[in-house]
RNA sequence: GCCUGGGUGGCGGAAUUGGUAGACGCGCAGGACUUAAAAUCCUGUUCCUUCACCGGAGUGCGGGUUCGAUUCCCGCCCUAGGCACCA
């Protein structure tokens, strides 16, 4: 007897061949007869390591979703590329002598090359790679649209640096006082650093209307940028007309307010002491501060606060009492910083009960009158108010607004809002990234480069070794360096700092519709239609990143009337994690795990739906191999059902199923349920092994499979003689009345319990449905313990008796 | 400390406007085919008790609401991720 067997090593090759060479993954981006759909994943950096399964994991079943799209009518565009500037190219040049530009573009050919082994449906025709020039031209131009509206601009500040990576971090680059890049404790440095006004974006970034994006997401980037509702409260100087202004949130507390405290790096610290006795031992303790790495600076706990007094006093202005003026070490420069500080804040309370500085209470929880004293800690909770003038008495949230009006009236006094977020540093003292495209001449200043003559190129020959004294590589490089005014033709040196990154990754979902264009970096009308990204795929860890950088920049441009679309990607889904043993798969680790093995031994296909299988796609899971077998005997199966030919047993039946399963995988596929999609798949290929299926069933089980095992569902469909490719076939509709149920099992309980089951018509009567749930002798057996009280019928679903007894 | 998720068989996981918990797959056990093996197919598989039926327990722990709770409420524990001296 002749065995139909699949063998997909040849096939996913054969198919993988056919759709190169009909250019099938190109999409024509001026269609007009479909609706567009713009799918994408993050595009990777081009790593020179293989693959591993994370990465079959992100770009396979994103591949799967935009396929399903694909079979829905949709005019699919998926492009590819790669965020190729940074610093492990640059590491490893400096440890190989390899130019970073060479690896680079090795990687990506090796790296296109597994992309396809996938079998993914990537359109790599409009490849965007931001190493190159016709990509960074257009990153510098976004840098000048920035200056030239005055939201770039540079500060001489302490920056996050990180010692072993010798370049400074923006904050979100900073986790938990790390780097998030190779971990070293991030310490301060001043430096002259170019910022983007991100936080001046702070309002206008929490708005997320009309977006779906996970709930989650939504909500650790309004924790990142951090709105806080409060007021900034005046604090006249007693010698002298200075003012201090401090921000609270708490400015029911005003009337506890003993000291104020003001951050070591506010500008005005220097006026406050100057010439003073207290002078020398305020700039001592501000350098002991500033030595502090992060961590050391931020961490909890009492014993690592530390201030010192300015020898100033200011006046409370409801108290009128004069109290001291503090620098200390928990004090940053957000709000205003400066604080009033209290005892019914925990930091404050450590830092007087540290130096000796009197505290008093003004709430407590029945405002009965408490004292400091006798606490170990601070009163952080809500209550009534007593010593507090004509607020005494009322509790405290109901008095805050009260006494900001209060202090308004007097004029010391004004509501106010805060952000967390602060401005985005981007500079680089790297070699490998783009070059901010900025001269200094000494007779204009900073200038600007001129749009024409962009790219501002990055030499290739430069010594690429950190120079140790934190300068870019790039300022030894004197061909670079110097240059022309383009204002005056003078003499000029450019900016030898690199751009961040993640100003590369911004802006890329822009250039891809347009990756041909040559004299402008997109186009207005080309992004109408094609934009915003309609499913955009990647890890959640760039929430706080890549996520709200994007957001900013895509903002700032819909402001200057660049383009015409406010948000860039409509819908965000993260994909899991997939981790070994536990643990994060890296290369240090040793733990990555290649899918070459599984590939060869069963097929791209059983790989792909394997990893869908594992569970929902945002929760990732950990790699074992356990059960991959069973995959591929599925897919063995499923080869049999189409390629046998076998009478069919019962047709209804199987058409009901067929259409009840055409409604399972579409609802599953769109909400990313592709492991319950499987199973339904599983099911019913089972049912069709015993039964048999007719051909046009066949072809509507193959359409159904495609977007999860494309080169299976390709072999097949040739094989029932369609002629055309299964994803250019329409996704089949269910037949509504085909899915209906005639006859439904109901569980019979009493008092709760499960005691028999019957199988009755979908319609019948209450009356008829209880009489036969009473007949069962199981049921009757516990319904002669008492009296039924109480007979419930919930159609469809259940029958209970509730019994009380005798 | 704060903000999110999540805890279900030996394992990955199904199922929640409250209604028969454990779909599907792995593994395991038994059987068929085979000289034998592989492959394939069939049967069983939450635990306890039982030859079997019946029965009891059971969705992290402790309470509560309900005829009925994996699902809702209160209080905990564990775990993953994010934020963290933000006044």
């Amino acid at each position: 007897m002749e065995e139909n067997r699949y063998s997909p090593q040849e096939t996913e090759k054969k198919w993988q061949e056919i759709w190169k060479k009909k250019d099938f993954h190109n999409t024509d981006l001026s269609e007009k007869k479909r609706k567009k759909f713009y799918g994408l994943v993050m595009f990777p950096y081009p790593s020179g390591d293989k693959l591993h399964l994370g990465h079959w994991y992100n770009f396979g079943i994103a591949d799967s979703a935009f396929r399903f799209q694909k079979m829905q009518g949709q005019n699919v565009f998926a492009p590819f590329g790669f965020d190729s500037f940074g610093l492990p190219a640059e590491n490893f040049a400096i440890k190989t002598g390899v130019h970073p530009a060479d690896t680079t573009e090795a990687n990506i050919k090796v790296m296109e090359r597994q992309i396809d082994e996938i079998g993914g449906m990537y359109d790599f025709d409009k490849e965007v790679v931001t190493s190159r020039p016709d990509y960074y031209k257009w990153t510098q131009w976004l840098f000048l649209q920035m200056y030239k509206n005055g939201l770039a601009y540079r500060k001489n500040e302490p920056a996050n640096w990180c010692p072993e990576c010798q370049t400074v971090l923006a904050n979100e680059q900073v986790q938990g006082g790390k780097c998030d890049r190779c971990g070293s404790e991030v310490t301060r440095k001043m430096l002259n650093q170019w910022a983007l006004k991100l936080s001046s974006y702070a309002e206008k970034l929490l708005d997320y209307e009309g977006l779906d994006w996970p709930e989650k997401t939504i909500k650790m980037q309004q924790n990142w940028i951090g709105k806080s509702h409060g007021a900034e409260i005046d604090f006249r100087l007693t010698d002298g007309d200075g003012i201090l202004t401090a921000y609270t949130t708490r400015p029911d507390t005003i009337y506890s307010v003993t000291f104020v405290c003001i951050a070591p790096e506010h500008p005005l610290v220097d006026d406050l002491v100057k010439g003073t006795k207290y002078e020398k031992e305020v700039n001592e303790v501000r350098s002991k501060i500033n030595k502090q790495t992060l961590i050391e600076r931020t961490s909890e706990g009492g014993e690592d606060k530390i201030g010192c007094f300015t020898g100033r006093y200011v006046v409370n202005p409801v108290t009128k009492e004069e109290i001291p003026v503090y620098i200390a070490n928990f004090v940053l420069m957000y709000g205003t910083g400066v604080v009033m500080a209290c005892a019914h804040d925990q930091r404050d309370f450590e830092f007087a009960k540290k130096y000796n500085i009197s505290l008093r209470f003004v709430i407590s929880e029945n405002g009965e009158k408490t004292d400091p004293k006798n606490f170990e800690g601070a009163y952080t909770g809500d209550g009534v108010l007593f010593d507090s003038g004509d607020f005494s008495g009322m509790n405290n949230r109901e008095a805050l607004p009260k006494m900001v009006s209060f202090m308004e009236g007097l004029g010391f006094g004004r509501a106010t809002v805060n952000y967390k977020l602060r401005d985005w540093l981007l500079s680089r003292q790297r070699y490998w990234g783009a070059p901010i495209p900025i001269v200094y001449c000494d007779k204009c200043g900073e200038v600007p480069v001129e749009e024409s003559s962009l790219p501002v190129e990055l030499p290739r020959n430069v010594d690429f070794k950190p120079t140790g004294d934190g300068m870019s590589p790039l300022a030894k490089c004197s061909d670079f360096v110097n240059t022309k005014c383009p204002k005056c033709g003078g003499p000029a040196k450019r900016e030898v700092d690199t751009m961040d990154t993640f100003v590369c990754s911004s802006w890329y979902y822009l250039r891809y519709p347009c990756s041909k264009m040559t004299d402008k970096p997109f186009d207005k009308d080309v992004l109408k239609k094609w934009m915003p990204v309609d499913l955009y795929i990647g890890g959640p860890e760039h929430a706080c990143m890549h996520l709200i950088y994007a957001r900013f920049v895509n903002r700032v441009l819909f402001d200057l009337g660049l383009i015409d679309h406010k948000e860039p990607f409509k819908k965000l889904i993260h994909q899991g994690m997939i981790t070994k043993d536990g643990a994060k798969m890296s290369k240090s680790k040793g733990n990555t795990v290649s899918p070459d093995e599984f590939v060869a031994k069963y097929g791209s296909d059983v790989l792909r739906m394997y990893l869908m299988f594992m569970g929902p796609y945002s929760d990732g899971g950990d790699w074992s191999d356990k059960g991959i077998v069973g995959i591929s005997r599925f897919q063995d199966r499923f080869f049999r059902v189409i390629a046998d030919e076998k009478e069919v047993v019962d047709m209804n039946e199987m058409h009901r199923s067929l259409h009840k399963l055409i409604k399972k995988v579409s609802e599953d596929i769109e909400s990313f349920h592709f492991n319950t999609a499987i199973s339904a798949l599983m099911e019913f290929v089972n049912l069709a092994m015993k039964n048999g299926l007719d051909r046009a069933s066949k072809k509507v089980l193959v359409q159904l499979i495609a977007p999860l095992a494309p080169h299976l569902a390709e072999e097949c469909f040739s094989l029932i003689g369609e002629e055309k490719s299964v994803f250019e076939s329409v996704w089949p509709k269910f037949d509504k009345k085909l899915i209906v149920e005639s006859k439904v099992k109901l569980g019979v309980q009493v008092n709760g319990k499960v005691r028999g089951e019957i199988e009755v018509d979908i319609d019948a009567s209450k009356e008829d449905v209880l009489e036969l749930a009473r007949s069962l002798s199981n049921v009757q057996k516990y319904l002669v313990l008492g009296e039924v009280v109480k007979e419930i019928f919930v159609p469809g679903k259940v029958i209970g008796f509730v019994v009380k007894e005798k």
